[in-house]
DNA sequence: CGAAGTACCTTGACAGGCGAAGTATCATAT
DNA sequence: ATATGATACTTCGCCTGTCAAGGTACTTCG
């Protein structure tokens, strides 16, 4: 992975959840929209997206469903609940947030 | 805090690498000048700070060398080594992707 | 003297990311 | 038939970074 994980640390139900913001998806697509939308630099482990959809469940944030599989093995759906809609307002905000911060604190005057 | 640990997670060596290209400088002071860059919405507590410097020196990125105290306890003050600088440049254009694709990831189409 | 500010350090618990390994289904090629 | 590869989900256990808590030590001020 180019961008070490640790980067992402904190951002992973973001992302889960804006994905969901959209529309209901399932794990293995995810992946692959988010492995996409990154052009490949950003990638989730199946682990760690796994472990995510089941933190956001207990949290009531996303509510799963069985799907029907167009090839391959059977999918679980996830969709986002009203509580996920609203934390992911929060985290957006947030990265917003967590941006013009860093910004400041990474500000460097080095002579070039 | 008003934005979470994890968030920052990841980000920490470049904060305090970027603040030591400046200037030499000390872990309470650090602290504080980022607490004030932030208008103290970000604060690194201090067990972290410290790991991160143990870290960071055994990295060969920054040295350490006991100062005078102008008032209070001794001071061990750190400064960026070549390789600290080197890292520093590196962490600061991966912080630039990942806003990139962040923003990319984050991006929805929510009606307002 | 005691309190408060400055300054540093360590320990142990906790949480999230992820490598690894396993399970199951379906399509396609051999 | 059977093997391979893509699809798809799940769990276990390790590793690493954050941080609460507690400790040390010096200086200034009342």
């Amino acid at each position: 992975m180019s961008i070490a994980g640790d980067l992402i640390r904190g951002h992973t139900d973001a992302i889960i959840l804006a994905r969901l913001m959209q529309t209901d998806s399932y794990g293995y697509e995810i992946n692959k929209v988010i492995s996409t939308l990154s052009d490949g630099r950003f990638e989730l482990k199946e682990a760690t997206l796994y472990t995510a959809f089941k933190r956001l469940e207990e949290a009531g944030c996303i509510a799963s469903y069985w799907g029907d599989s167009g090839a391959g093995a059977r999918r679980r759906y996830y969709t986002i609940t009203p509580t996920g809609r609203e934390t992911c307002r929060r985290l957006l905000v947030e990265w917003q947030e967590t941006k013009l911060i860093m910004d400041q604190l990474l500000k460097t005057e080095e002579p070039t």
